[in-house]
DNA sequence: CTGAAAGCGCTTACAG
DNA sequence: CTGAAAGCGCTTACAG
């Protein structure tokens, strides 16, 4: 069943293509005549344009990628959520896809992406990649500086650590370790650990931090260095949902009390792996920030150049119950 | 910066476009000569094709959709990660879009991808279709009836809700109560409500049921009746995970005991909104159900109809907290 | 095994 | 304001 064309459209109120072609995009001015016929036959007709002859002939797909390690946690969705959203209301669609933690399939969907599927993608990695790999793609990137050109969007990584950090400490925490998992990549995220390093200066506190750069699901030897190598610390500022939901698990698992014996901040604001606390959080404002792509993606799209390299939103302080 | 395009490829290794298009699709036996120069040109020409012009030449997208009525839920997510990675896996790329639970949004979206936007697609709604609406989409249902060629994926509803029954029953209940939205189109889901009054029937229980059919948002409402309409009751199945979470709630706030003076099981498996209980529950396995819909789509898309038109699948019993 | 050509369904200068 | 025509980058009978 082939469905109807915008040649039968055109056929059927004997006027030229091009026309209805302009009708249906408001392009030029049209008299209100001719453009009544061809609504009243494009509605007669149920003519639905397909969008594949549009695209080639704009060499534009109207379509926005999202590039993710995995779609099933917390913070992904909630993001994918608001990329939705935001492109949905700018007339874009949403392409998703998953790397599953690979820079191998990053490359292939980098490459698909670039076949013309998508206009642009949020690319969310923790990998190296050449910026000749995005080539006329509209990247935009969260936290990670994927390549001069590439617009980031990101929290006040310094401002809401140190808030957490200071807020343990008039909790009356006297000794805060740090807990993160290390880019391997230039990111915002570094910003963490050195508010954190200032706040112990500051205090003349002896810092304690474990923040290496790990593969994906060897999370857990981070945690166990932090309880070999340390003791005695009575908080700790986590840097990370998964690394946070981690630690809680394990500091359950040594019957350790919280808040009582240890507080734990963490940043984020999501909780993905145990159901039963709520963690004191640093929370990202995930909408927001999705929105904020959206028009990036979208401006480079159009190479409007009027917009900022680095931005940043405010973390939402959430008093959970990992805190005094 | 126009990128390469097929053409060019076949003007340097001096062949006609027809051979390079071959070599890319291997749709034909090739010298290895030919193929051997053809590929060299590609590498060296770094061409990637483009998409769109294969889509419109073929009439087809490899594009399936997926549409929920939102992303952020544990539910569509785990549901939108076993798409993905079913698709991808075949070949094709995930549209994602969301109705916002509203009817003239998922029309507006069936429509989008009916331009072309999209061979096939998942659809989940809770409202009243033509199929009409669907025209030449291939399109594959979750537990709804949306049409008499459509493909549902679901679970033993029946079953899975007399073992929940039967186990609160088991673990002592004497007045079990039925707590659900009753969907406003024929439903696998009805089968729960039949299972529960059949297992009430058996054991000579009174039942009592709470389950209507409501706007999205309204399930407070239904909950409240339960309470004011009857009480006595020591254990209560919930068919639906956001219904559950809710239900705990009122149940907290009414320092109620769980599980000594009220059991709950749930059906779905997740509990998206409190996060301090695991709540027992027949989880239902989405990454097989994801993969199956995948499956579903692209042989309808492929004219195969050697498919089953109603996909059952045993959910997966969970103890939780909840129970005793 | 392979080339030339038509065709997929649009958009958009160009000319009037 | 509008028509005729070229062009977007592929695929695929057709003919050899």
């Amino acid at each position: 069943m082939r469905s109807v064309t915008i040649k039968e459209v055109a056929l059927k109120c004997g006027v030229g293509i091009g026309t209805v072609s302009r009708v249906l995009n408001n392009s030029t001015q049209i008299s209100e005549k001719t453009k009544e016929k061809v609504l009243d036959a494009i509605k007669e007709l149920n003519y639905v344009p397909n969008v594949a002859g549009k695209r080639l002939s704009q060499n534009r797909s109207y379509v926005i990628a999202v590039i993710v390690p995995v779609i099933d946690h917390r913070y992904f969705s909630k993001l994918i959520a608001g990329l939705e959203l935001a492109a949905d209301k700018r007339g874009y669609s949403l392409l998703v896809a998953s790397s599953q933690h690979r820079i191998e399939k990053e490359r292939d969907i980098l490459k698909r992406l670039m076949q013309n599927e998508a206009d642009g993608a949020l690319f969310v990695t923790h990998y190296e990649h050449q910026e000749s790999e995005f080539e006329d793609l509209a990247i935009v990137s969260i936290d990670r500086h994927l390549g001069k050109d590439i617009p980031i969007v990101t929290t006040n990584n310094y401002e809401a650590t140190k808030q957490g950090v200071e807020y343990m400490l008039e909790r009356g925490c006297k000794k805060v370790a740090f807990l993160g998992t290390k880019p391997n990549q230039a990111s915002e995220v570094s910003l963490r650990e050195k508010a954190y390093l200032d706040v112990m200066k500051e205090h003349q506190l002896t810092p304690i931090v474990v923040n290496r750069n790990i593969d994906h699901g060897q999370e857990e030897g981070l945690i166990k260095e932090l309880f070999e190598k340390y003791q005695g610390f009575d908080g700790v500022f986590v840097s990370g949902c998964t690394l946070a939901s981690l630690l809680y698990k394990e500091v359950q698992e040594r019957k350790i009390k919280v808040p009582d014996e240890l507080q734990i901040v963490s940043y984020d604001g999501e909780f993905p792996i145990d159901k039963h606390t709520h963690i004191t959080t640093l929370e990202q404002p995930l909408d927001l920030m999705a929105e904020k792509c959206v028009e990036l993606i979208i401006k480079k799209i159009n190479q409007e150049n009027n917009f900022e390299l680095l931005n940043k939103f405010d973390c939402h302080f959430i008093k959970g119950e990992t805190t005094k």
